[in-house]
DNA sequence: GAGTGGTCTAGACCACGGT
DNA sequence: CCGTGGTCTAGACCACTCG
């Protein structure tokens, strides 16, 4: 009869960040209780409970037992990158993959791979870079270091026709991770391996991943010229 | 008595997690129900709900109603990037923020930003072009088109003191976006301005936002060199 | 058509953390 | 202390979609 029921909790994050937009509940603002609002609402608690959780998964709202829900100051909004597995990326794209191992040693990692794998310096890594391309064209170059001690099958496997990257996945499933974008000048040797002069700006990523907190391993992508990183952003996002 | 409880919906959540690790539900394998791992959980099937739903979002489930609930075959790690006001950012990093509007004029806008803008030839927009420092170091330069027939207001704004940036934010905020990362070579003017070669290589993040499908505006963010973007990775599985 | 996930309800207990 | 969000329960209906 009146107006939109608010039955389901879209409907209700709809109606909490149209107030938001219209400065009836400003920054800071704190809004009224879960109870309050399932009253007025005429719904459960649950419900507004699962709008509210969503929008301050957003980073919309804040919440704080006791001290309640109020509109966060600044909005941080959150885009989320897919990270595929190097192959599918190109794949999905309708392009032929290509991959090639380049090189494959065991070695003592240099003092930012100890340190970024938490290693002393007698643990032995793996040291692999190969090359992955896309419809004949160099796409990217991987240079990546495999901490034995926490993958030993890894100096079992030769990488030659599965990638470090999918070998791992498939072995090691990391549990949470660290990456880093960045605009480099290319420099030897993926400047000559991507068939780009040094210095030409090259798209890097960094990764570096763990298991319960032990480190798997580290890596560095560097992505032929022209590559981009695209998503999308808003404010139901998870 | 036997084993863990799995009273709660993280401690169910990570039990199937261990599942998928130990290849007990290898990828594309369709795990039991909601109902039959409610009943052997011992819990409600709302709680076995809310372990499989965050695990989807993750990326690491695919839930379709009647198809059931499978393992992913190509686990998409996902990595949320926070996009906060610039001005924030770098006062985050406890470095003193100035910012400097550079131009500011009506103007109708190139192809390029007609296309991404959704308009037609005929509709005025404004440009806006800044830069942002750090510490008195040039951090980011801002060039921004901004829809006057979204946002009319603009046209009285004149953005000397309040950053294009944050006066958009507390005006007209958006319901969502587009978002994509890139490495360049720095090009006139935004070289110059960032005091730096043409042609160094830089980062460049470029955002179009809508609210509701209206387009709001078009910005390119040309960072100093050394910027770089960090951010989290979340579990997968294969 | 029937089975699965998606969601809502009304009630309850718990844990955190301001006061 | 005690109010607030966090979560669980047992049951129900709905919506999508596969067969």
């Amino acid at each position: 009869m009146s107006g939109p029921a608010f039955k389901n909790w879209q409907t209700i994050q709809d109606e909490v960040l149209r107030r938001i937009h219209a400065r009836e509940w400003p920054p800071g603002h704190v809004i009224p209780g879960e109870v309050a609002l399932a009253r007025e609402f005429g719904c459960a608690r649950a419900t507004v409970n699962r709008a509210l959780r969503a929008l301050a998964d957003a980073g919309i709202l804040e919440r704080r037992r006791k001290a309640g829900t109020r509109v966060a100051l600044h909005p941080v909004s959150k885009a989320t990158v897919d990270i595929p597995v190097i192959r599918r990326e190109i794949e999905d794209r309708g392009r032929a993959y290509d991959y090639r191992l380049l090189t494959r040693e065991t070695a003592p990692p240099p003092p930012r791979v100890q340190a970024e794998l938490g290693l002393n310096g007698a643990a032995p890594c793996l040291h692999v870079t190969a090359l992955h391309s896309a419809d004949g064209a160099p796409y990217v170059h991987e240079d990546r270091w495999i901490s034995l001690a926490t993958v030993p099958q890894a100096a079992e496997a030769d990488f030659t026709t599965v990638s470090a990257n999918e070998w791992l996945l498939t072995t090691a499933p990391y549990t949470h991770g660290d990456i880093t974008f960045a605009a480099e000048g290319a420099a030897h040797p993926a400047a000559e391996i991507l068939t780009c002069p040094e210095g030409t700006p090259v798209f890097v990523i960094a990764r570096i991943t763990w298991d319960h907190g032990r480190a798997i391993t580290t890596v560095r992508l560097t992505y032929a010229p022209g590559y981009r990183v695209r998503s999308e952003i808003g404010p139901a996002t998870l």
